[in-house]
DNA sequence: TCAAAATCTTGCGCAGTATGCAAATTTTGC
DNA sequence: GCAAAATTTGCATACTGCGCAAGATTTTGA
């Protein structure tokens, strides 16, 4: 836990940008903020601005956190259901999500309206998507139904996120249960009488 | 059938836009190439191209087809199986999307390494996905299967082009239905002793 | 057929984005 | 403390995207 100063300093830095990125943002919408406007607002120059990330939309989204190896190694393993074990990852990494609602928030405002933002958070679940699919691979033998668990997987998550933002009075973790619920119904629909 | 003049010139210098945004972009990469540039390969203006499109990655993503209303009709009245139905849907768009395999290759190489042009794609997705929620709402009472099953559908369609990317010698058409089977096989695999 | 109206193209100018480079500053390890 | 390593910063520069107004083209309607 005791990091050298340059590596802590760094952490804070980066995410002081992303809250001054966001605050501005959340505000006029990101187009409507300077990259010079931020970097003030965060303490530092244009030029180290640029430093840190490679453009506004990047710091708005930040290092959102990937899933966690050991729920990873424990879905790889568990002879549980699928979906429980599944359900289960999702759960864990939605608590980690929650732990900054604040920043979540303004996430979502700023990813409503700025497709650059929602192309770079694309290029994130894509990552995790490749991982978790990997992971499942060992669970089944088919290569493409791993690429589809994996993509069902990671959209309910942003599918929460998104339920939580639109209702009011509603923890994340309710919203995945609602949509994972749905997700649920949804395979049941799909596999009635499927040849 | 026969529109003014005006509107077909409209259509065409944006497709010689698209082309050429395409064509210069699969070379080096859309980063490395300037608006100018593509203007001057497309025969216009550098301001003629942002009366076009916003910008450089509007242009080389087009204007792809969206659901055909007439078979959007036909999923929300007809009373075969769900898979079967949403099948047919997938199968017919496709069919449009492959109408110009050039174009949709060179999309997948501009799409690969640029995260603007993502986010633009995944706009696009996004208003699909809504329209055919709206649809799917209406044979099943739950909110959440069906923004699940709109979710399910259209990410059928960028894996099949994946896929086909990918693969050597197969066509589209194939690539749907090997990415369709995992889905079902995913379905299938969730569903088993789900609660 | 022709002139007015509507629409489109283009050049120019300007604010903002992003990066390379080198000097100034800060941190680290000793 | 002090030299080496890493970081921040200002400056210069190329590119992006749009407002504006002038000029060109197409459509409309008599």
């Amino acid at each position: 836990m005791t990091l050298p100063l340059r590596q802590r300093r760094r952490h804070e830095t980066a995410l002081q940008i992303q809250r001054a990125t966001l605050e501005l943002g959340t505000e006029n919408g990101l187009d409507h903020v300077t990259t010079e406007e931020i970097a003030v607002a965060a303490g530092v120059s244009t030029r180290t601005f640029f430093n840190y990330f490679h453009n506004k939309e990047a710091a708005a989204i930040g290092h959102p956190p990937e899933f966690c190896d050991t729920d990873l190694v424990a879905l790889r393993d568990s002879t549980a259901p699928l979906a429980e074990d599944i359900k289960r990852l999702l759960d864990e990494h939605l608590n980690k999500l929650a732990e900054d609602e604040a920043i979540l928030r303004m996430v979502g405002n700023v990813l409503r309206d700025n497709e650059k933002a929602r192309g770079i958070l694309d290029g994130f679940l894509l990552s995790q998507r490749k991982e978790l699919a990997e992971v499942l691979c060992h669970r089944m033998a088919n290569r493409q139904a791993a690429d589809a668990l994996a993509f069902i997987t990671t959209s309910a998550i942003g599918s929460a996120i998104s339920l939580w933002e639109h209702e009011n009075n509603i923890t994340l973790s309710t919203a995945l249960d609602r949509v994972w619920e749905g997700f649920m119904d949804a395979s049941k629909l799909l596999s009635q009488r499927g040849e």
